[in-house]
DNA sequence: TTATGTCCTG
DNA sequence: CAGGACATAA
């Protein structure tokens, strides 16, 4: 039983029919966990020891849940935050090292299962450093051999091994700029090859040597070679690409650069405005020298922060230029031809320049996710580097493919989907029209340099529910006016995109809780059309809590709903209800209490139908009604208290307070001056209605209203034609 | 099942 | 005003 039911209702007035039925009504998970809500945070409970017992455990669930995604965005953050101390760390390192972690959480979660107790972080870290501890000894080699293990064999293999394990970690380190990874590399390194070794340690350590058969280390001699070659075939390609982004971003700053001169000798006062195009182009070759030096000593981590100093700059310089002309236009001397001109330039070479960047971040990234597929596999499982700590319980993890390793990736760089969103919609940004807040732009395109796994490699990705969504929504971002069923759009494809990630769990509390915040902001987005984000993400845990969990009911949540919404955006009809249509609905409620759909469609014309807007419309008069028979209940009976005897005493004018009442909510502004005489009618009958009904007692019926909104629904009278056109507002308002 | 409506909550 | 739960008619 719900608890508004055995709670609420007690003390009501008013019993609602279902309350019989009530006790039918499905101890769903919900009503669970708002019963645990009440138990555990209100403690308003405390004999309700099977529920507890039940609500328990799925909080336990719930908490586990909550805990893994907990942990996914720590493992996130924290991959950030070891990005940011080594700048010049290599991707792959990274790559290697998050997916060090995630295979260790993955695997220890699996293990633990869902309804497990002991899968708190502690325990995982534990695990985490103990398989990374134990795995020299537990590690098991599909090559490894028994015939192997003649000592003097070894002492053979033994010096030829150290040579070819040093260049095989010289390439390593080659690859890997990141200190942490190679201080680790070396110490494992160290453990078994340069210190001092007890005759112990060195059977140990040639046991572990036993692990590289001859042929596999011939073998894998040869691929060492062969992808050395491959990198310095990769390096010159990407050189080369990076050269010929480099010249085209310089032809472009030229092109900018024509600009400010000839906006420049016509005024004197941007004097700092030259210094900052002079510093950023100073960046930029001193950027380039840098990068030039590093060229020798290529590695893709380096191109990523290469490229996204170099958009930067450019959004630098393109906020310079967007300030400049805020001045002129401020100042606006006689330059209003010059003016709209070199607006036009800029706003053509800021999208040129933005969706050049875009490409060639894409394709390096593109670039360095190839080579990471081909490379990773062929070197790393042969080595005995900390790759070791992917052992978990005997079993090696290194033969994971690299597809599974990206997948990994992704999966945490990618734990708050809503940063996703703004990924895919600017890396789609060759189909931007319109240029985006410079904010936006710098933030999401910072974000996407730093999501490499995201661009055009995983093509799995963009058949996800997530890139659908994305689909969905980046061309509704592309307008920027008015948009206000944006909000109710994201919602719902936040709700889809859940609902098809993560299964059916739609009761956590945290669900609705969202959804509350997603409905209480939609009409902050609905205002402030521009605000993308109706989840702050300054709360990420709860907000991928929130999605993941969330499973969010949407009426609208149907691919098919959607794909009607996004097939619709380039059309005049409005793809949302605004505050408009709100007010035009109200006003229609004087004449309509109980519209039909079809009505609805007829009268909002300028609207997308769609099953979602059709029920939120219906709502919209379900919420006037609501409102219009309280009034009228509270009217009736206080007009009973006052004394009133016959209904004839009953009458409603514009003069008297329940018409107040009534027009204050329907028509608040009070602009609509033709509120029509039926209405008055209308309202009168009902205030009977309720009278008589009150007067006789009938309001112990659980659904004595009924029969009064019988009556009221055949009372609608014909809505005005005025009513069909999109801008009747303005026709009735300035009338 | 779906569409619509009501009641309740926030 | 919106969402959810539920009822009910078609």
């Amino acid at each position: 039983m719900p608890d508004h039911d055995s709670t609420v209702l007690l003390t009501r007035h008013t019993k609602r029919r279902r309350v019989d039925i009530g006790v039918k009504r499905t101890v769903g998970t919900s009503t669970v966990f708002t019963k645990a809500r009440v138990n555990l945070f209100s403690a308003m409970n405390p004999h309700g020891s099977d529920q507890d017992v039940e609500c328990s455990v799925v909080q336990h669930t719930d908490g586990d849940k909550s805990n893994v995604l907990r942990k996914l965005l720590k493992r996130a953050n924290s991959y950030e935050d070891a990005m940011m101390p080594f700048p010049g760390a290599t991707i792959i390192s990274q790559l290697l090292k998050s997916n060090a972690n995630k295979n260790g959480s993955t695997e220890l979660n699996l293990q633990a299962g869902p309804l497990s107790s002991t899968g708190s972080e502690a325990n995982q870290e534990d695990a985490c450093s103990n398989s990374s501890r134990e795995s020299p000894q537990d590690r098991i080699s599909p090559f490894s051999r028994p015939s192997m293990s003649q000592f003097d064999v070894d002492r053979l293999c033994d010096e030829h091994l150290r040579a070819k394990r040093a260049r095989v970690e010289n390439i390593i380190r080659g690859m890997s700029h990141s200190p942490n990874v190679a201080i680790r590399g070396g110490e494992n390194d160290r453990e078994g090859g340069q210190q001092p070794v007890s005759p112990r340690d060195s059977y140990r350590e040639n046991k572990r040597k036993q692990k590289l058969p001859q042929q596999q280390q011939q073998s894998f001699q040869q691929l060492a070679t062969a992808r050395k070659e491959q990198k310095r075939e990769e390096r010159r390609q990407l050189k080369q690409q990076l050269e010929d982004m480099q010249k085209q971003l310089r032809q472009l700053q030229e092109k900018f650069y024509q600009i400010y001169d000839s906006t420049d000798s016509e005024n004197d006062e941007d004097g700092n405005m030259s210094e900052d195009s002079m510093q950023s182009e100073t960046n930029d070759t001193r950027a380039q020298d840098r990068s030039d030096n590093e060229m020798s000593d290529l590695d893709p981590g380096h191109f990523l922060d290469r490229a996204r100093a170099l958009i930067r700059e450019q959004e630098m310089a393109a906020e310079n230029e967007k300030l400049k002309r805020g001045g002129h236009l401020r100042r606006g001397q006689g330059l209003s031809s010059l003016h709209g001109e070199g607006k036009q330039l800029a706003e053509t070479l800021k999208h040129e320049l933005h969706s050049t960047m875009s490409q060639v971040v894409d394709s390096v990234v593109k670039m360095f996710a190839k080579s990471s597929h081909h490379q990773l596999p062929q070197v790393f499982p042969p080595i005995q580097i900390p790759q070791a700590r992917f052992a978990v319980n005997g079993e090696n993890h290194n033969f994971h493919t690299t597809n599974q390793r990206l997948q990994c990736f992704s999966d945490v760089i990618i734990s708050n989907p809503l940063d996703a969103f703004g990924n895919m919609h600017v890396s789609n940004s060759s189909d931007q029209t319109e240029a985006l807040p410079l904010v936006v732009r710098k933030n999401s395109a910072e974000q996407s340099a730093s999501t490499p796994s995201m661009g055009g490699h995983h093509s799995s990705l963009h058949q996800s529910p997530l890139s659908a969504t994305a689909g969905f929504s980046s061309p509704a971002f592309r307008h920027p006016l008015p948009l206000p069923l944006m909000a109710y759009s994201f919602q719902s494809s936040l709700g889809n995109a859940s609902n098809t990630v993560s299964g059916k769990d739609r009761s956590s509390p945290e669900s609705l809780d969202l959804t509350r915040e997603t409905a209480s902001l939609r009409t902050k987005v609905s205002s402030h059309h521009m605000n993308h984000r109706p989840c702050s993400p300054m709360h990420p845990p709860s907000t991928t809590e929130g999605l993941s969990l969330s499973l969010i009911k949407s009426e609208c949540g149907d691919l098919q709903d959607m794909a009607e919404i996004s097939s619709y955006s380039g059309s005049t009809i409005q793809e949302g209800l605004s505050p408009t249509h709100l007010k035009k609905a109200k006003l229609m409620f004087f004449y309509t209490r109980y519209p039909s759909s079809n009505m609805l469609k007829m009268f909002f014309s300028d609207v997308k139908f769609n099953r979602c807007i059709t029920s939120q419309l219906i709502k919209w008069f379900s919420n006037f009604r609501e409102f219009y028979y309280i009034q009228m209940e509270k009217f009736a009976r206080q007009s009973i208290n006052d004394g009133v005897t016959s209904t004839e005493e009953l009458t409603v004018s514009r003069d008297s307070e329940l018409y107040r009442a009534l027009n204050m909510h329907y028509n608040k502004a009070n602009d609509f001056e033709q509120v029509p005489e039926r209405f008055l009618e209308v309202a009168q009958i009902t205030l009977r209605e309720f009278f008589n009904a009150i007067v006789a007692g009938k309001d112990v019926d659980p659904s004595w209203k009924k029969a009064i909104y019988k009556v009221i629904c055949k009372l609608d009278s014909e809505v005005p034609d005025v009513f069909k056109s999109p801008n009747c507002l303005q026709e009735l308002l300035h009338e």
